[in-house]
DNA sequence: GACGAAATAT
DNA sequence: AATATTTCGT
């Protein structure tokens, strides 16, 4: 988790306080560069000379990170004497006078940058990328120790842009470097183990560092699409980003990202409910395109084991999604929102609107839903039925009862009615316990369990995804008390690019459906019928002439 | 390329 | 064992 925060508190603002040795013969230059560097809170040595210097390195060995010396311009003999010793320090040099082979010269002998005076504080801004370089690039044996917090340090803030800090993470980076240490040397073997500036300002170098190594892929990584959906559909995309850290990466994710925010979700995330919470309170921002008034707050999807090392995006492995109530939730709205037989994944992903989801997370989940429903549902419904001559005969003509929970409906009726039981249960369930049932309670809606039956004639399998709407020209002879008759009848306002159909209800129609209603009080109501008294329905029943009352459908009258 | 089911993985 | 991801056929 934060571990790795520990280390960062060691150097929590690095670079500041990086200690810088300087050199400078004109005590007025000196005090000028001394003044700039402590403003940005670099600690200054200065010295008038290099082997007051160099003394003063080798009397302290560590104490400094950088050194910036000058290159004087009627003598330059102590500079080089210092960049021959010193080797292991970064050593800037600057001077006045703009001699090209004097610079090559130091660069030559290992100076890992030649700036020309004045050093304006731009110039001396970035000195510490000399210092992430060489802590990166020395070898993990001659790490020195003034190094060894460079490099931790600058791990963990990578760690902690990317969005993780994992221990793990810290091995690759290590593992990586070496690797890269060795590419350096062969390359820049002419001079020492220090290598060529990059040009102070830019922030090359990181990248260049680890460029060079394995990842190969960095430059994927950088590319990336920030797009929200860039959904880890593209598996290649998220493949592709080596899990190697990419700095590249990072630069972008941390430019949108709150860290500390993301960090803290991490945290939590073992505990996928409060996680889910925090995130929804922060990185609503991107999901603009998304909610238009939605309740929920957006989240995106977060990863929920933190074992990944990398960000969300240059992770290599697939983040799992975890399926978290409130996730869930918004899966089962989405589905419901489409009508389960256009709940494809596509669909249910973009009604869901959830950041980093993707639709193989949904496909997924959906598969899910739907074995659940095939195996909950037949049980549920022999709750619900009574065993009966009925019930068999269903089992060879399944009768989809009358619509009691259209698929169509507006999204309000949706979002009032409580209709779920079981996921709705603020803290009924832990994340990770998922439960898709409960004992009396179909877990993922409440209502469907008969709606969802199959045509007959129509393969058990395919039945699940049967629209609950048949086609349109299904006729209605056949199934008197077919859901569509409601659709048809324009009782289901049809959002989903269903057809319009402006037939209005007709009396024959709903006369059906009340009396199937009343005829088979096992089955739920339909949606805009209120309950019967029991009295109406006796009446009811007793106008159709049917005077006695089994007693089991009494008992098992829907409330 | 999207789906859905089955096979795998965790 | 449950659930998520990947693979594979359509």
């Amino acid at each position: 988790m934060v571990c790795s925060a520990n280390d960062l508190q060691e150097w929590k603002d690095f670079p500041k306080g990086l200690r810088v040795l300087l050199v400078d013969g004109d005590s007025n230059s000196a005090e000028e560069i001394r003044s700039k560097l402590e403003a940005m809170d670099y600690i200054v040595s200065t010295f008038c000379n290099e082997n007051e210097a160099l003394s003063a390195i080798l009397n302290k060995p560590g104490s400094f990170h950088v050194a910036i010396v000058e290159v004087g311009t009627s003598d330059s003999h102590g500079s080089f004497k210092f960049l021959e010793t010193a080797k292991d320090l970064p050593t800037i040099m600057t001077s006045n006078i703009h001699c090209l082979s004097t610079m090559m010269k130091c660069i030559a002998l290992g100076a890992v940058e030649f700036l020309r005076k004045p050093l304006s504080e731009e110039k001396l801004r970035n000195i510490w990328q000399h210092v992430v370089h060489k802590a990166f690039n020395a070898g993990g044996s001659n790490l020195s120790e003034s190094l060894k917090p460079v490099k931790e340090s600058v791990v963990s803030m990578l760690q902690l842009q990317l969005e993780n800090g994992e221990p793990e993470n810290r091995i690759s980076m290590e593992t990586e470097n070496e690797s890269l240490v060795h590419e350096n040397d062969k390359e820049h073997s002419a001079g020492s183990d220090k290598f060529p500036a990059p040009s102070t300002p830019q922030l090359k170098q990181g990248t260049r560092l680890l460029d060079d190594g394995d990842c190969q892929d960095q430059t994927n990584c950088s590319t990336e699409k920030e797009s929200v959906e860039q959904d880890g559909e593209s598996k290649s995309v998220e493949t592709t980003c080596g899990d190697s850290i990419g700095v590249g990466t990072l630069q972008e994710d941390k430019l949108q990202i709150p860290e500390k925010n993301l960090i803290k979700e991490e945290e939590e995330s073992a505990d996928g409910f409060k996680s889910e919470r925090k995130v929804s309170h922060q990185q609503h921002n991107r999901d603009s395109l998304s909610n238009k008034g939605d309740d929920c707050a957006e989240k995106p999807i977060k990863p929920s084991q933190p074992h990944n090392s990398c960000g969300a995006r240059a992770n290599r492995k697939k983040m799992k999604v975890d399926w978290t109530q409130e996730l869930h939730k918004k899966f089962v709205h989405a589905v419901e929102q489409l009508g389960v037989d256009h709940a494809i994944p596509s669909r249910i992903l973009e009604l869901m609107k959830v950041e980093g989801l993707t639709r193989h997370n949904v496909a997924s989940h959906l598969q899910k839903y739907r074995m659940h429903r095939r195996h909950i549902l037949p049980k549920e419904q022999d709750r619900r039925w009574p065993r009966s001559r009925d019930q068999m005969q269903r089992n060879y003509y399944p009768q989809r009862p009358i619509m009691a929970y259209p698929p169509y409906h507006s999204n309000h009726t949706l979002s009032t009615a409580p209709i779920y039981p079981v996921w709705g249960q603020p803290g009924s369930q832990q994340a990770g316990a998922q439960v898709w049932g409960q004992p009396g309670y179909p877990a993922w809606q409440p209502t469907n369990n008969w709606h969802w039956n199959s045509y007959p004639g129509m393969p058990a399998d395919h039945a699940w995804g049967c629209p609950v709407v048949p086609p349109t020209h299904h006729p209605y002879t056949s199934f008197p008390q077919n859901a569509a008759e409601f659709h048809h009848a324009g009782a289901v306002n049809n959002s989903c690019g269903m057809p319009p159909v402006d037939h209005h209800p007709e009396e024959e129609v709903i006369d059906k459906v009340v009396k199937e209603a009343i005829g088979k009080p096992w089955l739920p109501l339909p949606l805009g019928l209120k309950p019967p008294s029991t009295d109406s329905v006796l009446a009811e029943l007793c106008k159709q002439g049917i005077s006695t009352i089994p007693p089991n459908i009494k008992s098992s009258k829907p409330q």
